[in-house]
DNA sequence: GTCTATAACTCGATAGAC
DNA sequence: GTCTATCGAGTTATAGAC
């Protein structure tokens, strides 16, 4: 409740933006919620949209320290899909992750919202993507994956996750226990070994799908 | 153009979502770009959230036959990959993803848009997940993988890539160029025959990161 | 089924007092 | 820096003519 003005605002802006979605967040909602005079939204932001701007830069930059220090001692895969089962967790909860889907979906009706949403979200991912580039570095998988798609890849998965989870609340836990199988799987078949790199780089390279080839059975 | 007004209504209201969001899909706007009287929206679908409502759903039933007729022939996991990156393709240039996407956002806001949303999500997604498990079937991986939640988690994905094509458009080749590496991979690793299932099932059943182990170098 | 007209309300944003 | 008061435009939705 504490906190400058300015802050506050910022602060009602998420919590609205979370639990209401875009179309209620509203400059006479988040003065209601920030127990503020809307007015001072234009005082301190010009605009509505401008302190929307201000709020996702404020939540970038409050978690990209975070994620810099959760990737760090990080060493395997499975290591890493843990990291990341736990910051969802953490971002979901503080509604930061429902932010960002509602900014990201509010950014087709207000273009000005896109640019900075951009800037910020590189900010994250890109921790992600050198903690995967580590990772792989001297691994078989090395120059075979790009690791700044695989990020972008991921963090897509999560903005989903997260409005998926709008509409059936709830399950998520199933689904990172499978996500969990699958680097335990990368992570097991790495460490043995047994990658028939030289077969994948033949295929990507000819493009279609699987040559003549008779299918799991 | 043509079609009844009650189907010109539906295709503007799609039209209208997907290309302005949520926010700019006022009566007003539907009614303009379908050429009609923004009160008729109340005639024929009580409401104007009654107008989505059945926007989904004629989106997704209109969807669901072709992606029966395109799961089927499937046989392998780079196939599926490619006919996904096919259907993905065909969703974003529709349109349809980013209806998707605004609608999910926006179930936030109209907690009645939720439960529809939900049936006509799960229409798409079984489809996905009966062709992962006949293709998983005496595989290696059959039993290891929850097929429900693979699916869910790339459906999860495609929404997420469609919120970020919004800020930052275009690079979404590069994207599925490496996720048809990690099916490329995985389907190699299956036709080896070299998965230590074994192995796997023990580090799944103790639950945290992977054992004492010296990583991927 | 389709239209006009309008009620009742909320929106973003501003002017000006303090 | 914060407030009140308000403008002008937009919103959903309805009543009633045709």
């Amino acid at each position: 409740m504490a906190g400058s003005t300015r802050d506050r605002l910022i602060d009602a802006a998420a919590r609205t933006l979370a639990e209401h979605g875009m179309a209620a967040t509203s400059a006479r909602a988040i003065g209601s919620r920030a127990g503020v005079n809307p007015a001072l939204i234009y005082y301190h932001f010009d605009s509505l949209v401008g302190l929307l701007v201000e709020t996702s830069r404020h939540l970038t930059q409050q978690r990209a320290l975070t994620y810099q220090q959760r990737l760090a001692p990080v060493r395997s895969l499975s290591e890493l899909a843990a990291v990341a089962r736990g910051l969802h967790q953490e971002e979901h909860a503080s509604g930061n992750l429902s932010v960002l889907a509602q900014l990201l979906a509010g950014s087709r009706t207000h273009p000005e919202l896109a640019t900075a949403l951009n800037d910020n979200f590189d900010l994250l991912a890109n921790e992600v993507a050198s903690t995967l580039e580590r990772l792989l570095t001297d691994s078989a998988l090395a120059g075979l994956l790009d690791t700044d798609q695989v990020a972008r890849a991921v963090s897509a998965g999560f903005i989903g996750i997260e409005l998926l989870d709008t509409i059936s609340a709830g399950d998520d836990a199933a689904l990172f226990d499978t996500l969990d199988t699958i680097t335990a799987l990368v992570d097991a078949v790495l460490d043995a070994g047994t990658i028939p790199t030289a077969l994948i780089r033949r295929r990507i390279r000819t493009g279609g799908p699987t040559s003549p080839q008779v299918g799991l059975g």
